[in-house]
DNA sequence: GATGAATGAGCCTTCATTCAT
DNA sequence: TATGAATGAAGGCTCATTCAT
């Protein structure tokens, strides 16, 4: 158990639709099994429970946005392109990947006090330190305004950027890319015009 | 029933406290009830069923809110000391009754569409109406910056306030009057300095 | 929970019996509740579950027996026939008893390192103290022969006598009066004649 | 099936330990055949049933015993001498095939009514018989004191001996011999003294 | 012989809800 | 207004067994 085979795949894959529609404690077993034509008790020869299923859906998520976090903060280039970069990935992961992020908007305040998901809270401190590092780098080189606490600007970001996966639709009026564009307008200017 | 009584009013105040800890659906009607002192059947007297727990305590919050920033949308001012105020009043109510903003949080995503919860939507779509009235005015008035989307800024702007209802503290390094000085510098000036 | 009810009490009667004939593990919470007339997880009204219908009736089991062996064992008379009562006292619960009885013999061995069992060991401890008390004292007055080690010979005794249960059968051609004699016969002279 | 390949050999050790140490209904299959390196599926490559397994140990188990005790009861020597022999074995089987003595004792009573398994009661009946005879030949030649009923007199036996398997650990105090020894003893002599 | 996948029956337990007293 | 007892539906999980490959 842990390997991949095809039917692990796939009842991973129907897991994930069904748990970031219903959430995790309303999606049952049985509608996992169900979609995937077997018993719910042949659910077991693949995971060892149906927490096991939300672990695993937990740890490839955060381990691809974590790496990717990674790379980009490892690159070239100044704070604040940095901080644009890691934005940007953000808003892309919500087109892309949009039942994972909702899993993890939703189910991620519980768990990561839960034991098995202790990883949960290892990735979100390493995600800040991440982030924090842009934000403080940016504004020690003087490019980033240093009025604003940058704990508490990372988490209005942060939040800021994740939400929109409850409400973003793509097709509808607006891309992953227009979203990071009019966000990180916002962000960097402000709402004020010189004026204002 | 839906006259207030004494139990009333307690089991209510019980329930929030409870379901803005555990979820909705992790708070059993006996956990409720045995805080109340009282027998889980018993709670059927004062409420037709769990659900009318919780639509009574959504209800109650979405009308003081949407009231309050009714009256502040009515109010004298420009657009933008209007927006000022419509998160100010956030963040203060994030910092007086936040176990109802986190229910509101929490539930509203799955229930928006549930039988008996219709006032969840149409309120919602209120709020943005008020909120939106503000910023597409400040933007006509040439205060606002009208390069980004109303819609999208409406939408940033809520969930960055409302999800700071998942890590304020009150009593560590921040006030409900801090966070929204921060979050309004940011807001109105954004990240970058002038040579940014 | 914890105090007599009716259907409590009347559930423990159907559970002593069930678990004596099939064993605790064999006896389903359905097989129970379908005797007491109540589905399955009505039982769960009266007990907070299966296993504790089986520590209640283990507990009183023992506190019943154990009070017995206390006052036996403070009684007047000899070593010789306060073990003598012990030995009768264990014949009488046996046909009395006998359901307890088996399901103490049957189950105790796994459960005694069970939590929330804990009581089995201290219990049969103190059973073993309270026999082994006579015996020494009969062999240190030189009632009884010194040659045989007293703890060997608690266990001999001990096992004789609870084994019975499971081939003994009130109503055939002997009673527990009548076992007995034939075991303090045996236990006191020894199978050889004076010759033999 | 029925021959005796390796894997054969090897399932049925890991069972008894098992078995012996869990007992029958608390062992699965697929302990056995985790431990013999296996999938649980597999095992039935080599038995018909899980039941199956079961059997052969109690047969063989019984086999031996039974030859034993058919081998010293037609031996030379007086009833008293046959008698401690008998016992004499028992102890000897208890230090050198704990596990099978602990089946025996622990499955066997449930099991003697289950189709496949009536072996178990012929066996049964048949050391019986074998022991009796020594007794009751003991008690016509005036070895034995004739006061106790010889039946309950062998079942007294037979319940104290096999007991001693569940708490009997070699490398204590005691050994087979010394087990023999002791027990012996008190069943030749009794507890009483002369003067007792 | 062994694997890997699945079955089907059953297990203990939870929980919102009902209702006579 | 409570209690106490029960319902009924469901939930996660276990396990002996089967069978095509």
């Amino acid at each position: 158990m842990g390997d991949g085979s095809e039917r692990r795949d796939q009842i991973i894959v129907i897991a994930r639709r069904l748990i970031a529609a219903r959430g995790y404690s309303a999606t049952t077993v049985r509608d996992i099994a169900d979609e995937a034509g077997i018993l719910s008790g042949s659910l077991y020869h693949h995971f060892a429970s149906k927490e096991a299923v939300l672990q695993e859906i937990l740890h490839g998520f955060q381990h691809d946005t974590l790496s990717a976090f990674e790379r980009i903060a490892a690159s070239g280039g100044s704070a604040r392109e940095r901080l644009d970069q890691l934005i940007e990935h953000a808003f892309l992961t919500i087109e892309q990947r949009p039942d994972d992020v909702r899993i993890y908007q939703n189910e991620t305040g519980f768990l990561m006090t839960q034991p098995g998901f202790e990883f949960l809270a290892d990735g979100a401190a390493r995600i800040e330190e991440l982030w924090l590092d842009q934000i403080m780098e940016g504004q020690e080189t003087g490019v980033f305004r240093d009025t604003i606490d940058p704990r508490l600007a990372f988490r209005f970001i942060r939040d800021t950027v994740w939400s929109t996966v409850f409400w973003f639709r793509p097709g509808g009026s607006h891309t992953a890319a227009s979203m990071s564009e009019n966000y990180l307008d916002l962000l960097h200017h402000g709402m004020l015009t010189v004026e204002g």
